[in-house]
DNA sequence: GCGACTCATCGACCACGGCTGATGTCACCT
DNA sequence: AGGTGACATCAGCCGTGGTCGATGAGTCGC
C-alpha cells in the first residue's frame, strides 16, 4: 500500500531530478534552458528527463527543434498522500509490541 | 526551499528503509521484531536504523536488551508538505518560457 | 561469574546509478 | 543541399551506497 506509492521517490532521491522537478513546477521549459539552469551537461540532463518521462512524472511536447517538459498533473499525488499519511502517522503514539 | 525539505527522500529512495518506517508507522518494534518481518540481516537492519536515527526520522528507546523504535513525530512534516506543494503545482498550468 | 541473547559497529565486497564523451536523428535556416 | 543547433541515445568509467561477515559492548538468566 505504501510501498507501491512510494516508489517514485527512488526518483526524486536524485538531488538532479528534485530541481528539474521544482523549476518545472514554476515553467514549463524545454531541454537548453534545464541545461543552463541546472549548469549540467545536456546529456545529463537528457538522461534524468528520460527516467522522469518513464515513471510519468513529466511530458515532453515536441515544439519545432525543442522540446518543452512539463509535470504531469496528479503524477505525484500518490507519492504525497502517502507521505502524508506516514506523516501524520508519526504523531499519534503506536503500540509497543511485547518481544 | 523544496531541495533541503526534500533531502529526506534520499533515505525513503531505500525499499528496505520504506518498509522500516511503514512498518513503524503502525507499532513500535525492536530490532528483534524488525529483523524477522524484514526477513533481513541484523547488521543490515541495524544500519539502516542508524541512517534513519541521524536523520531525525525515527528515535530508539533502550528497553533492557531490546531497543524500541519509533517514529519521530513531526519527523515527516516538512518533507510531505513540500512533496504536496509540488503535487498541486502539477495541477496548474504553468507559463512556457520563450527561447 | 558464566553463557546466551540483543544490538551496534567495523571492514570488505559488489552492484546500481550518475557522469562523460562520442555519435545519431531531426528541424530550421541560407 | 549543406550547415547549424537542439535533443536523444549509447558505451564506458567511476563513485556512492547497500549487503555481508565478523567482532565488540551491554543485558538478563542460571
Amino acid at each position: 500500500m505504501v510501498d507501491e506509492s512510494l516508489d517514485l521517490l527512488t526518483l526524486l532521491a536524485d538531488p538532479a531530478r528534485r530541481r528539474i522537478v521544482g523549476l518545472l513546477a514554476a515553467e514549463q521549459l524545454c531541454t537548453c534552458h534545464l541545461v543552463e539552469e541546472l549548469g549540467m551537461k545536456q546529456p545529463v540532463v537528457s538522461h534524468h528527463l528520460r527516467a522522469l518521462r518513464e515513471a510519468g512524472v513529466v511530458e515532453g511536447s515536441p515544439c519545432g527543434r525543442f522540446t518543452y517538459y512539463r509535470l504531469r498533473p496528479g503524477a505525484l499525488d500518490r507519492a504525497a498522500a502517502a507521505l502524508v499519511g506516514l506523516a501524520t502517522a508519526t504523531h499519534s503514539e503506536p503500540p509497543r509490541r511485547p518481544c
